[in-house]
DNA sequence: ATCATTATTTTGATTAATCAAAATAATGAT
DNA sequence: ATCATTATTTTGATTAATCAAAATAATGAT
């Protein structure tokens, strides 16, 4: 159907203009495919000729409704391979991003059905990301940065805003995980870091920037 | 590394040259990758300046040392993924070749390895093909094909000496699978075709060309 | 409005993988 | 030994994916 450097690029649209209104540049997907503006512009031709994309020439690109579906599928195989090598075969939050990159190509809408069913149809990745369903449907959650939590209200870590291994390394030595409860005890004016409590009596000091990307549910 | 393609063709070799002698010719390589000699030709030159291959123009091709390692190093990949889809994804054993196909693909040793751990280190696949451990050694086993086991001898079936998907269907509708208590009760000098006992008093007729593709261990 | 900078596309090439058709080597029968 | 058949390779092309360098369009500052 689709090679999975074509595929590549639809992930690239997809995650570009997620985050911005103004269709993907050409630079910024080449940025985020480690390849050339050159290269960038050819594939687009050919994703626009199969109606994967909408294309014109210095007008940038963005999804075909058959693309966004595409995006939204791959999502979904990305995701659940990351909740089966987290879940099943004990791999680290950090690690599992490389291999379910190679695993969302496989050709199989049967095995990742069947891959859902034996992970017990999960909402949520082992980032706390959510899983679309064969529908392309992604469940919402009322989620806020622990940056943003009211002092001496308890909350739970839901998920996280940056997926640098280092970062999800960082968390693990800590011991925050998902699920683990948290509590503000007290804000630092001077850098925004916080000291939270955990559970067991135990406190932690996170800075502001870590607490900008540990994302909580009240 | 090694490419998808170039993976194919070194199995290719490898299977061809596990059932003769000679080296592979070039059209029984084009046969099994249903591609044309000419490819074949091209991508041996390849393989060969890989260091892959041994190959000398109009001589055939056989697999050189690392050539070997890697064909049981892939064998070893589809045999596990085989498994994981049989036993973990519920496929038939008839529907899981043609998505190894692709798993097989996946690299990643540690990947791998930690599948193998989680399906327990299994020695057999679910047609009963041994796989290969990490430094590439198979398991030997004494089997034998029904239609060569002596009659009132009780046997287990352990494997299948054909692959084809019509075949394991027909096995699965007829009770035979992989651990079935087998006896031979009766064989028909007419065509050769044999009765048969199964567990709880039940019986079967199976034809020759069956019971030769059908293998039992004592 | 003009010009320098920046973003993007075009041009010309490359590599891997493929094929059809033509050329060549090997084989087997006489 | 010769010739027809068969197996294999070569030649010339194609497609997908890529790139460096050159060309072009858009943008922003003056």
């Amino acid at each position: 159907m689709h090679s999975p450097a074509e595929e590549n690029y639809i992930k690239a649209v997809y995650q570009i203009t997620a985050r911005q209104t103004e269709p993907a540049g050409t630079n910024a997907l080449a940025e985020a495919l480690q390849t050339t503006a050159a290269s960038v512009t050819d594939m687009l031709k050919r994703l626009s000729a199969k109606g994967l994309v909408v294309y014109a020439a210095r007008q940038g690109c963005t999804l075909s409704d058959t693309g966004r579906q595409l995006a939204l599928q791959l999502l979904r195989k990305h995701r659940l391979w990351e909740t089966f090598l987290f879940e099943k075969l004990d791999f680290s939050w950090d690690e599992v991003h490389e291999l379910a990159e190679q695993l969302e190509h496989i050709q199989s809408d049967e095995l990742i059905n069947r891959l859902d069913v034996f992970l017990g149809c999960p909402q949520f990745d082992p980032h706390g990301d959510p899983i679309p369903n064969a529908a392309g449907q992604l469940a919402s959650r009322r989620q806020l940065p622990l940056a943003s939590l009211p002092l001496c209200q308890p909350a739970t870590i839901v998920g996280v805003g940056m997926h640098d291994p280092a970062f999800l390394q960082y968390l693990d030595y800590m011991g925050l995980r998902l699920g683990t409860q948290v509590e503000v005890l007290e804000c630092f004016g001077y850098d925004l870091s916080l000291r939270i409590a955990l559970p067991q009596g135990e406190e932690r000091v996170v800075s502001h920037k870590v607490a900008q990307h540990l994302l909580v549910g009240a």
